[in-house]
DNA sequence: TAGATTGTTAATCGATTAACAATC
DNA sequence: TAGATTGTTAATCGATTAACAATC
Protein backbone atom coordinates (compact mmCIF):
# COMPACT_ATOMS: atom_id res chain seq x y z
CA UNK A 1 0.00 0.00 0.00
CA UNK A 2 1.71 3.11 -0.52
CA UNK A 3 2.08 6.15 1.38
CA UNK A 4 -0.17 8.28 -0.26
CA UNK A 5 -3.42 5.66 -0.20
CA UNK A 6 -2.64 5.90 3.71
CA UNK A 7 -2.14 9.87 4.15
CA UNK A 8 -5.56 9.96 2.24
CA UNK A 9 -7.27 7.19 4.30
CA UNK A 10 -5.91 9.80 7.29
CA UNK A 11 -7.38 12.59 5.71
CA UNK A 12 -10.89 11.15 5.46
CA UNK A 13 -10.85 10.18 8.76
CA UNK A 14 -10.05 13.94 9.47
CA UNK A 15 -12.79 15.03 7.69
CA UNK A 16 -15.30 12.72 8.79
CA UNK A 17 -14.55 14.02 12.54
CA UNK A 18 -15.49 17.45 11.01
CA UNK A 19 -18.69 16.36 9.28
CA UNK A 20 -19.70 14.26 11.96
CA UNK A 21 -19.80 17.06 14.46
CA UNK A 22 -21.67 19.15 11.76
CA UNK A 23 -24.58 16.33 11.79
CA UNK A 24 -23.72 13.96 9.09
CA UNK A 25 -25.01 10.80 9.64
CA UNK A 26 -24.11 9.44 6.05
CA UNK A 27 -21.92 10.84 3.18
CA UNK A 28 -21.47 9.96 -0.40
CA UNK A 29 -17.98 9.90 -2.22
CA UNK A 30 -18.46 12.97 -3.13
CA UNK A 31 -18.95 14.79 0.03
CA UNK A 32 -15.14 13.35 1.37
CA UNK A 33 -13.74 13.69 -2.34
CA UNK A 34 -14.76 17.55 -1.88
CA UNK A 35 -13.50 17.38 2.04
CA UNK A 36 -10.26 16.09 0.97
CA UNK A 37 -9.96 17.69 -2.25
CA UNK A 38 -9.74 14.13 -4.55
CA UNK A 39 -12.24 12.96 -6.71
CA UNK A 40 -15.14 10.27 -5.95
CA UNK A 41 -13.38 7.67 -7.72
CA UNK A 42 -10.47 8.28 -5.78
CA UNK A 43 -12.40 7.93 -2.66
CA UNK A 44 -14.31 4.57 -3.96
CA UNK A 45 -11.01 3.18 -4.84
CA UNK A 46 -9.37 3.83 -1.31
CA UNK A 47 -12.47 2.32 0.65
CA UNK A 48 -12.57 -1.11 -1.71
CA UNK A 49 -8.92 -1.63 -1.70
CA UNK A 50 -9.13 -1.98 2.55
CA UNK A 51 -12.52 -4.14 1.74
CA UNK A 52 -14.40 -1.05 2.95
CA UNK A 53 -17.84 -1.14 1.36
CA UNK A 54 -20.71 1.54 1.52
CA UNK A 55 -24.52 1.18 0.50
CA UNK A 56 -25.38 1.37 -3.44
CA UNK A 57 -27.71 3.94 -3.02
CA UNK A 58 -27.12 5.36 0.48
CA UNK A 59 -23.41 5.95 1.02
CA UNK A 60 -21.42 5.25 3.81
CA UNK A 61 -22.68 5.47 7.26
CA UNK A 62 -20.04 7.93 9.40
CA UNK A 63 -20.15 6.37 12.60
CA UNK A 64 -19.00 2.79 10.88
CA UNK A 65 -16.33 4.30 8.34
CA UNK A 66 -15.15 6.35 11.39
CA UNK A 67 -14.32 2.93 13.21
CA UNK A 68 -12.92 1.33 9.92
CA UNK A 69 -10.26 3.64 9.27
CA UNK A 70 -9.59 4.01 12.75
CA UNK A 71 -8.96 0.05 12.62
CA UNK A 72 -6.96 0.14 9.31
CA UNK A 73 -5.00 2.91 10.75
CA UNK A 74 -4.18 1.32 13.94
CA UNK A 75 -5.82 4.04 16.32
CA UNK A 76 -8.00 2.08 17.65
CA UNK A 77 -5.34 1.17 20.25
CA UNK A 78 -2.90 3.73 22.17
CA UNK A 79 0.70 4.23 20.56
CA UNK A 80 3.53 4.94 22.95
CA UNK A 81 5.78 7.21 21.26
CA UNK A 82 9.21 8.49 22.52
CA UNK A 83 11.11 12.11 21.43
CA UNK A 84 14.93 11.86 21.13
CA UNK A 85 16.26 15.58 20.78
CA UNK A 86 14.37 18.01 22.64
CA UNK A 87 14.98 21.31 21.20
CA UNK A 88 12.54 23.73 19.83
CA UNK A 89 10.99 20.44 17.28
CA UNK A 90 11.53 17.93 19.69
CA UNK A 91 9.42 20.18 22.43
CA UNK A 92 6.90 20.94 19.68
CA UNK A 93 5.54 17.65 19.11
CA UNK A 94 6.05 16.71 22.76
CA UNK A 95 3.56 19.17 23.43
CA UNK A 96 1.23 18.91 20.08
CA UNK A 97 -2.54 18.74 21.09
CA UNK A 98 -4.72 16.63 19.25
CA UNK A 99 -1.94 13.63 19.46
CA UNK A 100 -3.93 12.30 22.68
CA UNK A 101 -7.39 12.12 20.51
CA UNK A 102 -5.60 10.16 18.29
CA UNK A 103 -4.54 7.92 20.56
CA UNK A 104 -1.30 8.70 20.11
CA UNK A 105 1.08 9.33 23.42
CA UNK A 106 4.29 10.71 23.72
CA UNK A 107 5.61 9.08 26.94
CA UNK A 108 9.12 10.91 27.24
CA UNK A 109 11.84 13.03 25.85
CA UNK A 110 15.52 12.22 26.04
CA UNK A 111 18.22 14.81 25.53
CA UNK A 112 21.99 14.84 25.70
CA UNK A 113 21.78 18.31 27.26
CA UNK A 114 21.75 17.89 31.27
CA UNK A 115 20.11 21.11 31.43
CA UNK A 116 16.96 19.61 29.88
CA UNK A 117 16.72 16.95 32.14
CA UNK A 118 13.40 16.62 34.04
CA UNK A 119 12.19 13.76 35.13
CA UNK A 120 8.95 14.89 37.50
CA UNK A 121 7.17 16.38 34.24
CA UNK A 122 4.47 14.83 32.56
CA UNK A 123 6.53 14.02 29.53
CA UNK A 124 9.70 13.39 31.61
CA UNK A 125 13.06 14.22 29.30
CA UNK A 126 15.67 11.57 30.72
CA UNK A 127 19.50 11.24 29.66
CA UNK A 128 20.00 10.01 26.50
CA UNK A 129 21.79 7.62 27.75
CA UNK A 130 18.65 5.82 29.54
CA UNK A 131 16.62 5.74 25.94
CA UNK A 132 17.42 2.25 25.17
CA UNK A 133 16.65 0.67 28.49
CA UNK A 134 13.39 2.95 28.58
CA UNK A 135 13.08 1.51 24.71
CA UNK A 136 13.39 -1.73 25.71
CA UNK A 137 11.54 -1.79 29.50
CA UNK A 138 8.24 0.30 28.10
CA UNK A 139 8.31 -2.04 24.70
CA UNK A 140 8.26 1.36 22.57
CA UNK A 141 7.82 1.00 18.99
CA UNK A 142 7.83 4.32 17.76
CA UNK A 143 10.45 7.33 17.96
CA UNK A 144 11.19 10.78 17.03
CA UNK A 145 14.20 11.90 16.02
CA UNK A 146 14.88 16.12 16.29
CA UNK A 147 18.62 16.38 17.02
CA UNK A 148 21.14 18.27 14.98
CA UNK A 149 21.86 16.21 11.72
CA UNK A 150 25.69 15.47 13.21
CA UNK A 151 23.99 13.07 15.29
CA UNK A 152 20.93 11.62 13.77
CA UNK A 153 22.23 8.15 12.10
CA UNK A 154 23.34 7.26 15.91
CA UNK A 155 20.26 8.27 17.43
CA UNK A 156 18.42 6.10 14.67
CA UNK A 157 20.81 3.04 15.47
CA UNK A 158 20.48 3.00 19.47
CA UNK A 159 16.75 3.24 18.64
CA UNK A 160 16.69 0.71 16.14
CA UNK A 161 19.13 -1.51 18.70
CA UNK A 162 16.45 -1.11 21.47
CA UNK A 163 13.54 -2.12 18.83
CA UNK A 164 12.00 1.07 18.06
CA UNK A 165 10.21 0.07 14.55
CA UNK A 166 9.45 3.43 12.87
CA UNK A 167 10.79 6.73 13.08
CA UNK A 168 9.40 10.05 12.41
CA UNK A 169 13.20 12.24 11.73
CA UNK A 170 13.30 15.84 11.02
CA UNK A 171 16.99 16.12 11.31
CA UNK A 172 18.31 17.40 7.67
CA UNK A 173 19.64 14.02 6.09
CA UNK A 174 18.49 11.24 4.78
CA UNK A 175 18.60 8.23 7.57
CA UNK A 176 18.91 4.50 6.15
CA UNK A 177 17.50 2.08 7.99
CA UNK A 178 17.36 -1.86 7.93
CA UNK A 179 14.67 -3.41 6.09
CA UNK A 180 12.18 -4.47 8.48
CA UNK A 181 12.64 -0.34 10.21
CA UNK A 182 9.77 2.29 8.82
CA UNK A 183 11.92 5.89 8.07
CA UNK A 184 9.54 8.74 7.67
CA UNK A 185 12.22 11.88 6.41
CA UNK A 186 10.38 15.33 6.91
CA UNK A 187 12.77 18.12 5.53
CA UNK A 188 11.24 21.46 6.65
CA UNK A 189 14.19 23.34 5.27
CA UNK A 190 13.34 21.47 1.49
CA UNK A 191 9.87 22.29 2.42
CA UNK A 192 10.72 25.79 2.69
CA UNK A 193 12.98 25.66 -0.40
CA UNK A 194 10.04 24.60 -2.60
CA UNK A 195 7.98 27.13 -2.18
CA UNK A 196 10.27 29.67 -3.41
CA UNK A 197 10.89 27.72 -6.29
CA UNK A 198 7.24 28.11 -7.37
CA UNK A 199 6.63 31.45 -6.27
CA UNK A 200 9.88 32.22 -8.62
CA UNK A 201 7.77 30.27 -11.51
CA UNK A 202 4.86 30.53 -13.30
CA UNK A 203 3.69 27.31 -11.77
CA UNK A 204 1.20 28.21 -9.20
CA UNK A 205 -1.43 26.76 -7.13
CA UNK A 206 -1.30 24.41 -4.19
CA UNK A 207 1.84 21.56 -3.90
CA UNK A 208 0.88 19.05 -1.46
CA UNK A 209 2.28 16.29 -1.21
CA UNK A 210 3.21 14.10 -2.93
CA UNK A 211 4.60 14.22 0.66
CA UNK A 212 5.39 12.53 0.12
CA UNK A 213 7.12 14.48 1.83
CA UNK B 1 7.44 21.05 -12.96
CA UNK B 2 6.47 19.05 -10.10
CA UNK B 3 7.02 19.03 -6.40
CA UNK B 4 9.30 15.65 -6.27
CA UNK B 5 11.44 16.92 -8.77
CA UNK B 6 12.16 20.36 -7.27
CA UNK B 7 12.45 18.60 -4.30
CA UNK B 8 15.23 16.29 -6.05
CA UNK B 9 17.13 18.99 -6.99
CA UNK B 10 17.51 20.44 -3.48
CA UNK B 11 18.59 16.71 -2.37
CA UNK B 12 21.37 17.10 -5.32
CA UNK B 13 22.69 20.26 -3.99
CA UNK B 14 22.78 19.25 -0.63
CA UNK B 15 24.13 16.07 -1.52
CA UNK B 16 26.76 18.54 -3.29
CA UNK B 17 27.79 20.35 -1.02
CA UNK B 18 28.93 17.12 1.14
CA UNK B 19 30.81 15.82 -2.13
CA UNK B 20 32.24 19.47 -2.71
CA UNK B 21 33.45 19.21 1.42
CA UNK B 22 34.94 15.60 0.21
CA UNK B 23 37.06 16.94 -2.61
CA UNK B 24 34.74 16.03 -5.12
CA UNK B 25 35.57 18.90 -8.34
CA UNK B 26 33.70 16.35 -10.63
CA UNK B 27 30.87 13.93 -10.31
CA UNK B 28 28.78 11.61 -12.22
CA UNK B 29 25.37 10.57 -12.80
CA UNK B 30 26.04 7.82 -10.39
CA UNK B 31 27.59 9.75 -7.88
CA UNK B 32 24.74 11.52 -7.21
CA UNK B 33 22.38 9.03 -7.48
CA UNK B 34 23.66 7.35 -4.82
CA UNK B 35 23.70 10.03 -2.54
CA UNK B 36 20.30 10.89 -2.89
CA UNK B 37 18.66 7.34 -3.43
CA UNK B 38 17.31 7.50 -6.74
CA UNK B 39 18.52 5.56 -10.68
CA UNK B 40 21.48 7.35 -12.51
CA UNK B 41 18.66 7.60 -14.78
CA UNK B 42 16.86 10.17 -12.58
CA UNK B 43 19.27 12.37 -11.88
CA UNK B 44 20.35 12.31 -16.12
CA UNK B 45 16.87 13.19 -17.12
CA UNK B 46 15.84 15.79 -14.18
CA UNK B 47 19.12 17.58 -15.37
CA UNK B 48 18.27 17.37 -18.90
CA UNK B 49 14.71 18.90 -18.13
CA UNK B 50 16.47 22.11 -17.08
CA UNK B 51 18.75 22.19 -19.44
CA UNK B 52 22.12 21.14 -17.73
CA UNK B 53 24.38 19.17 -19.52
CA UNK B 54 27.24 17.40 -18.27
CA UNK B 55 29.96 15.98 -20.62
CA UNK B 56 30.36 12.68 -22.14
CA UNK B 57 32.73 11.04 -20.45
CA UNK B 58 33.53 13.43 -17.75
CA UNK B 59 30.52 13.66 -15.93
CA UNK B 60 29.55 17.06 -14.00
CA UNK B 61 31.64 19.66 -12.72
CA UNK B 62 30.54 20.39 -8.62
CA UNK B 63 30.89 23.67 -8.37
CA UNK B 64 29.66 24.64 -11.77
CA UNK B 65 26.44 22.21 -10.99
CA UNK B 66 25.99 23.98 -7.68
CA UNK B 67 25.99 27.07 -8.81
CA UNK B 68 22.83 26.09 -11.75
CA UNK B 69 21.13 24.39 -9.16
CA UNK B 70 20.87 27.40 -6.39
CA UNK B 71 20.01 29.55 -10.06
CA UNK B 72 17.42 27.28 -10.88
CA UNK B 73 16.27 27.02 -6.84
CA UNK B 74 16.24 30.78 -6.25
CA UNK B 75 19.10 30.18 -3.90
CA UNK B 76 20.59 32.93 -5.69
CA UNK B 77 19.52 36.04 -3.66
CA UNK B 78 18.19 36.23 -0.19
CA UNK B 79 14.79 35.39 0.55
CA UNK B 80 13.17 37.14 3.40
CA UNK B 81 10.05 34.93 5.31
CA UNK B 82 7.99 36.03 7.91
CA UNK B 83 6.57 33.32 10.52
CA UNK B 84 2.81 33.86 12.03
CA UNK B 85 2.46 31.91 15.56
CA UNK B 86 5.35 31.81 17.78
CA UNK B 87 4.44 29.24 19.37
CA UNK B 88 6.82 25.84 19.47
CA UNK B 89 6.62 25.29 15.99
CA UNK B 90 6.58 29.08 14.94
CA UNK B 91 10.07 29.60 17.10
CA UNK B 92 11.44 25.95 15.73
CA UNK B 93 11.51 27.79 12.15
CA UNK B 94 12.75 31.21 13.74
CA UNK B 95 15.60 29.32 14.93
CA UNK B 96 15.94 26.92 12.59
CA UNK B 97 20.01 26.60 12.00
CA UNK B 98 20.82 26.48 8.35
CA UNK B 99 18.61 28.32 6.70
CA UNK B 100 21.14 31.33 6.87
CA UNK B 101 23.70 29.05 4.54
CA UNK B 102 20.18 28.53 2.00
CA UNK B 103 20.16 32.15 1.59
CA UNK B 104 17.07 31.99 3.70
CA UNK B 105 16.60 34.75 6.07
CA UNK B 106 13.50 34.75 8.61
CA UNK B 107 13.23 38.29 9.34
CA UNK B 108 10.02 38.60 12.24
CA UNK B 109 7.74 36.59 13.67
CA UNK B 110 4.26 37.66 14.56
CA UNK B 111 1.85 36.58 17.29
CA UNK B 112 -1.32 37.25 18.91
CA UNK B 113 -0.52 37.08 22.60
CA UNK B 114 0.86 40.62 23.47
CA UNK B 115 3.09 38.07 26.09
CA UNK B 116 5.10 37.18 23.04
CA UNK B 117 6.12 40.49 21.82
CA UNK B 118 9.57 41.60 21.33
CA UNK B 119 10.64 44.18 19.14
CA UNK B 120 14.16 44.09 20.36
CA UNK B 121 15.69 40.46 19.30
CA UNK B 122 17.47 40.10 16.25
CA UNK B 123 14.30 38.34 15.00
CA UNK B 124 11.91 40.85 16.14
CA UNK B 125 8.36 39.27 17.30
CA UNK B 126 5.38 42.08 16.79
CA UNK B 127 1.88 42.04 16.84
CA UNK B 128 -0.82 40.44 14.51
CA UNK B 129 -2.09 44.12 13.47
CA UNK B 130 0.92 45.02 12.35
CA UNK B 131 1.72 41.82 9.96
CA UNK B 132 -0.33 43.11 6.87
CA UNK B 133 1.74 46.57 6.96
CA UNK B 134 5.30 44.97 7.68
CA UNK B 135 4.41 42.57 4.61
CA UNK B 136 3.73 45.73 2.45
CA UNK B 137 6.56 47.83 3.41
CA UNK B 138 9.44 45.10 3.04
CA UNK B 139 7.93 43.48 0.44
CA UNK B 140 7.81 40.08 1.71
CA UNK B 141 6.59 36.94 -0.33
CA UNK B 142 6.88 33.83 1.45
CA UNK B 143 5.51 33.41 5.15
CA UNK B 144 4.99 30.68 7.33
CA UNK B 145 1.85 29.43 9.12
CA UNK B 146 2.46 28.08 12.32
CA UNK B 147 -1.31 28.91 14.13
CA UNK B 148 -4.11 26.53 15.51
CA UNK B 149 -6.20 25.35 12.97
CA UNK B 150 -8.91 27.87 13.96
CA UNK B 151 -7.10 30.58 13.10
CA UNK B 152 -5.22 29.55 9.83
CA UNK B 153 -7.27 30.35 6.97
CA UNK B 154 -7.97 33.47 8.79
CA UNK B 155 -4.00 34.14 8.74
CA UNK B 156 -3.30 33.08 5.17
CA UNK B 157 -6.29 35.31 3.91
CA UNK B 158 -4.37 38.26 5.46
CA UNK B 159 -1.24 37.34 4.47
CA UNK B 160 -2.44 36.52 0.86
CA UNK B 161 -4.29 40.23 0.97
CA UNK B 162 -0.82 41.59 1.80
CA UNK B 163 1.34 40.33 -0.98
CA UNK B 164 2.28 36.89 0.02
CA UNK B 165 2.67 34.12 -2.47
CA UNK B 166 3.99 31.55 -0.73
CA UNK B 167 3.29 29.75 2.13
CA UNK B 168 3.93 26.81 4.39
CA UNK B 169 1.40 26.21 6.73
CA UNK B 170 1.74 23.74 9.50
CA UNK B 171 -1.86 24.44 10.98
CA UNK B 172 -3.13 20.71 10.50
CA UNK B 173 -6.15 21.76 8.17
CA UNK B 174 -5.32 21.76 3.84
CA UNK B 175 -5.58 25.49 3.13
CA UNK B 176 -7.15 26.49 0.24
CA UNK B 177 -5.87 29.86 -1.66
CA UNK B 178 -6.31 31.73 -4.87
CA UNK B 179 -4.89 29.88 -8.54
CA UNK B 180 -1.18 32.32 -8.37
CA UNK B 181 -0.64 31.50 -4.57
CA UNK B 182 1.71 28.29 -3.07
CA UNK B 183 0.45 26.27 -0.15
CA UNK B 184 2.67 24.10 1.00
CA UNK B 185 0.84 22.19 3.87
CA UNK B 186 2.99 19.75 6.39
CA UNK B 187 0.79 17.81 8.43
CA UNK B 188 3.12 16.92 11.23
CA UNK B 189 0.35 14.51 12.61
CA UNK B 190 -0.07 12.97 9.54
CA UNK B 191 3.11 11.70 9.32
CA UNK B 192 3.50 10.36 12.61
CA UNK B 193 -0.10 8.04 12.19
CA UNK B 194 1.34 7.27 8.53
CA UNK B 195 4.26 5.84 10.68
CA UNK B 196 2.17 3.93 12.66
CA UNK B 197 0.05 2.54 9.93
CA UNK B 198 3.54 1.19 8.60
CA UNK B 199 4.79 -0.35 11.31
CA UNK B 200 1.59 -2.38 11.94
CA UNK B 201 1.26 -3.92 8.55
CA UNK B 202 4.18 -6.09 6.36
CA UNK B 203 5.07 -3.06 4.67
CA UNK B 204 8.27 -1.88 5.80
CA UNK B 205 11.10 0.26 4.36
CA UNK B 206 11.68 3.80 3.73
CA UNK B 207 8.71 5.98 2.99
CA UNK B 208 9.90 8.98 2.19
CA UNK B 209 8.06 11.49 -0.01
CA UNK B 210 6.13 11.65 -2.14
CA UNK B 211 5.81 13.76 0.79
CA UNK B 212 4.96 14.11 0.09
CA UNK B 213 1.94 15.02 2.99
C1' DT C 1 41.67 3.58 -29.72
C1' DA C 2 38.86 1.37 -26.19
C1' DG C 3 36.09 2.31 -22.49
C1' DA C 4 32.98 5.00 -19.95
C1' DT C 5 29.44 8.23 -19.42
C1' DT C 6 26.04 11.35 -21.10
C1' DG C 7 21.48 12.65 -23.12
C1' DT C 8 17.35 11.00 -24.88
C1' DT C 9 13.97 7.87 -26.60
C1' DA C 10 11.06 4.11 -25.83
C1' DA C 11 9.29 0.83 -22.47
C1' DT C 12 7.57 0.12 -18.11
C1' DC C 13 5.42 0.90 -14.04
C1' DG C 14 2.11 2.78 -10.89
C1' DA C 15 -1.40 5.80 -9.70
C1' DT C 16 -5.55 8.39 -10.97
C1' DT C 17 -9.74 8.97 -13.39
C1' DA C 18 -13.63 7.95 -16.46
C1' DA C 19 -17.22 5.15 -17.33
C1' DC C 20 -20.77 2.12 -16.54
C1' DA C 21 -23.17 -2.17 -15.01
C1' DA C 22 -25.12 -3.52 -10.76
C1' DT C 23 -28.43 -2.38 -7.43
C1' DC C 24 -30.59 -0.18 -3.61
C1' DT D 1 -40.33 2.45 -10.54
C1' DA D 2 -36.94 6.04 -11.62
C1' DG D 3 -32.96 8.00 -10.04
C1' DA D 4 -28.76 7.99 -7.67
C1' DT D 5 -24.72 5.97 -5.99
C1' DT D 6 -21.56 2.26 -5.40
C1' DG D 7 -17.79 -0.94 -6.85
C1' DT D 8 -14.87 -2.18 -10.42
C1' DT D 9 -12.89 -2.43 -14.93
C1' DA D 10 -10.62 -0.23 -18.56
C1' DA D 11 -8.46 3.99 -20.17
C1' DT D 12 -5.54 7.61 -19.22
C1' DC D 13 -2.04 10.06 -17.34
C1' DG D 14 2.43 10.95 -15.43
C1' DA D 15 6.63 9.58 -13.58
C1' DT D 16 10.50 6.33 -13.49
C1' DT D 17 13.65 3.29 -15.59
C1' DA D 18 16.04 0.67 -19.22
C1' DA D 19 18.58 0.88 -23.08
C1' DC D 20 21.55 2.59 -26.33
C1' DA D 21 23.53 5.77 -29.87
C1' DA D 22 26.52 9.61 -29.53
C1' DT D 23 30.89 11.04 -28.09
C1' DC D 24 34.57 12.51 -25.18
Amino acid sequence: MSKRTIIRLSKYKNALYRLKKMGFVKVFSDNLADAVGVTPAQVRKDFSMFGISGNKRGGYTVAELVEKLNKILGKDKVQDVIVVGTGHIGTAMMNYRGFEKENIRIVAGFDIDPAKYNADEKIPVLQLDKMRGYVKEHGIRVGIIAVPDIAAQQVLEIMVSAGIKGILNFAPINLKGEEDTVINNVNLGLELENIIYFINTDKKGVINEDTDA
